[in-house]
DNA sequence: ACCTATTAATAAAT
DNA sequence: TATTTATTAATAGGT
């Protein structure tokens, strides 16, 4: 139809082709409407210019249009973005309960509350501190438990200590008194008392112990 | 085109209509074709026949040229799969956050608590606490001043009541006393008293004043 | 489904 | 790009 038939195949010229394009698109767009009109029938056409943009005709709604297509053909990826959206609304509602819950336990909105609500509130508020309290007591407890080992630690070094000055006092006393020269390691080799306390101890032995909790990972 | 001119308008004969739409789809189907090829475009195009079964036309893929269309659109499918995802992800990181913070304050999670962690709960429940309390105890006054205010007025009744019950009592003992018969009427005339809060009150004075607060909106 | 008179679409020219 | 027009294509109504 036109001043010469034309073959069905791309048109080179490109001037050409954008005018039959532009052309035939007006006439497919008419007639898909007439259709859609003519007979009731649910129609959707989609073209793509060379643009890239696309232009639409729908009898009704696109959007139900290809929702009714997708069921058809079980193409379903509509129903994965229901999936989704319901999925959505389910944690948005848990997200409000949540809110509210954590605003009515910090005595947040007690504008409106009664005393009912106080009281309940109040009781609460009592449960964790109840909770709360037991668990500091028993941290407290393992502090002190912690700073009695530690004082009984220093409390034995300190003895020791000071019984290690007592018999290096007395070794110094009884040497002058018999005016006697011996060299101290011959001394200390001779004079060592046998009770393992009264041991000279060596530096080591003043460092804490290995097996002892370890101090850091109690908190402090 | 054809043996005469017809209207676009829904076609009421159902035989003329069902031959229409043969013919007309076939034809769109034809031209939806040719642009495609002439002009090298992209072209959609479904036809749902009347027995609910969709027709199609689609130049390269079907779901290609539906997800172009789409994410053309904005109402495209896959970049708003992927928004709601985000958005997905944010409510659920929120939604985590929230549940932390609920059971912080509700006390839960302490067995990996340190003594500071606990200090400042406590602290933040001590907030909370004076918080609520000075709430509970604005309902208490509010609740309390109703109460008076209710007290005052009962006890105002009582009084008069007292007192309407002496003056009649007074009134028959002079009665008896002077041996008189005055009829109460005269009697009331001359001896009344003056204060008017010993005058016999009328029945409306028992009634509680509208002014009064309104008693069922303060909670009671 | 086919026929065909008639209308509608459109290719090419302007 | 829009209009014109000669020509082809589509199709309404009849068979």
């Amino acid at each position: 139809m036109g001043r010469g038939k034309i073959e069905i195949k791309m048109i080179e010229n490109e001037s050409n082709r954008r005018v039959t394009f532009s052309k035939r698109k007006g006439g497919l767009f008419k007639k898909a409407r007439e259709l859609s009109v003519l007979c009731e029938a649910e129609v959707a056409l989609i073209v793509f210019s060379g643009t890239g943009k696309p232009e639409e005709f729908a009898s009704s709604s696109m959007k139900n249009i290809l929702e009714r297509y997708k069921s058809c053909t079980g193409m379903g990826i509509l129903d994965y973005q229901d999936q989704m959206l319901s999925e959505m609304a389910r944690i948005k509602r848990e997200n409000e309960i949540l809110h509210a819950e954590l605003r009515y336990m910090m005595g947040e909105d007690l504008d409106s509350s009664n005393l009912n609500d106080i009281t309940h509130l109040e009781k609460h508020l009592d449960d964790v501190w109840t909770h709360v309290r037991k668990r500091k007591d028993k941290l407290m407890d393992s502090r002190l438990e912690l700073q009695k080992k530690k004082t009984g630690l220093e409390e034995q070094i300190h003895n020791q200590l000071n019984e290690n000055i007592a018999y290096y006092h007395r070794a110094r006393m009884e040497e002058e008194d018999n005016q006697q020269s011996y060299c101290n390691y011959a001394f200390y080799q001779l004079e060592r008392p046998s009770s393992p306390l009264n041991t000279p101890p060596s530096a080591s032995e003043f460092r804490l112990q290995p097996n002892q909790p370890n101090l850091k990972d109690s908190g402090y």
